[in-house]
DNA sequence: ATAGAAAGGTTATAGAGTAACATAGCAGGA
DNA sequence: TCCTGCTATGTTACTCTATAACCTTTCTAT
């Protein structure tokens, strides 16, 4: 990460991760179920950064950690888990996962996302998940899940892109 | 298709199609750009009913109407030149697409998805663009693209369901 | 006519996700 | 304690989704 992406730039990022974990714990204590060591793992992988990863990315991320390889569907099976806990979401237009920051209160999948340094920023708007059942409702829609994903640049790299030039469009690598 | 699901249960949904290429067709050539063949067909196959069909279903149809089986590079870029156009929208949730009933404005993709009967409604509501737009400025994000997937149960299933029984989450079968 | 661009054809492969079955580890009760 | 059953993980193979790379055909404009 060249210019550290915007929501990361200033914050404590090791924070973010030792709050999450131990969050997570205390979450699956509660509900009277297992965080194993590949859970926790996995979560702790997903934590990294801002930035949604991929299944397979994980894959690897795990075989670098542990000399061991593990297969698809053990890395699907621990991110299932973490799903139903609500400790991840997964973003559908990346066909990646991302850590939830407030995994103890039941809400919806709302993020904004970068598409110059793929991050991505969990939006908190009851007020929005509220506007939208009622427009569903409007239509005689009983809503179950809501999955909003805005596309576009955060305001690191609109700055950058702006202070580059006029130019907006190009992505100037990250990774 | 059973019991004809609910925004199919009371239109002429021929005219929907007919509309829709029609539409397609005006709008290509205002545009200058080439709706072949190929294209249109792919449209129409789209539009034959109001659920998103994926990519390799398509291929499907498309080998059972021409007796020429097409390559998936083939129909993907069909659907990218209609993606691009604004005549389908793709629904990331499902890894389907679906007709776009008003592609001449521009508009986000927002979606109420059926887990029931499949069906897909779009959304008309500029208001709630607008809030989403509002609520990423304040976080200083630059929106380009908006995908709101409600998934839950449209009138015509929740309505069944809760006739059928107390039941609400088996999804009888639709085709 | 003919060059260049755009569209479509073909082969191969990458990326994402799951089915089905085998094994290991942890619970609670006799 | 041992047994039993449940939960979690390992393994193999496969399906579904999507794209890269290269070639051929078809338009379009001169």
């Amino acid at each position: 990460m060249e210019h550290t992406p915007l929501a990361c730039s200033h914050h404590d990022h090791g924070h973010c991760i030792t709050d999450a974990l131990e969050a997570a714990r205390q979450l699956c204590v509660g509900r009277g179920v297992r965080l194993t060591d590949l859970r926790l793992q996995v979560l702790e992988l997903i934590w990294q950064n801002h930035k949604p990863l991929g299944a397979y990315t994980l894959m690897e991320m795990l075989a670098k950690a542990n000399t061991r390889r593990v297969a698809p569907p053990t890395v699907y099976r621990a991110l299932d888990f973490l799903l139903e806990q609500g400790l991840i979401h997964r973003i559908n237009l990346l066909n990646a996962f991302i850590g939830c920051p407030s995994p103890s209160t039941k809400h919806q999948s709302h993020f904004l996302i970068c598409r110059a340094c793929g991050i991505a920023i969990e939006l908190n708007q009851p007020e929005l998940s509220q506007q939208i059942i009622g427009v569903a409702q409007d239509a005689g829609f009983q809503v179950e899940t809501q999955s909003l994903e805005v596309s576009g640049l955060c305001a690191n790299c609109a700055g950058n892109t702006e202070h580059d030039g006029h130019e907006h469009g190009h992505g100037h690598g990250h990774e």
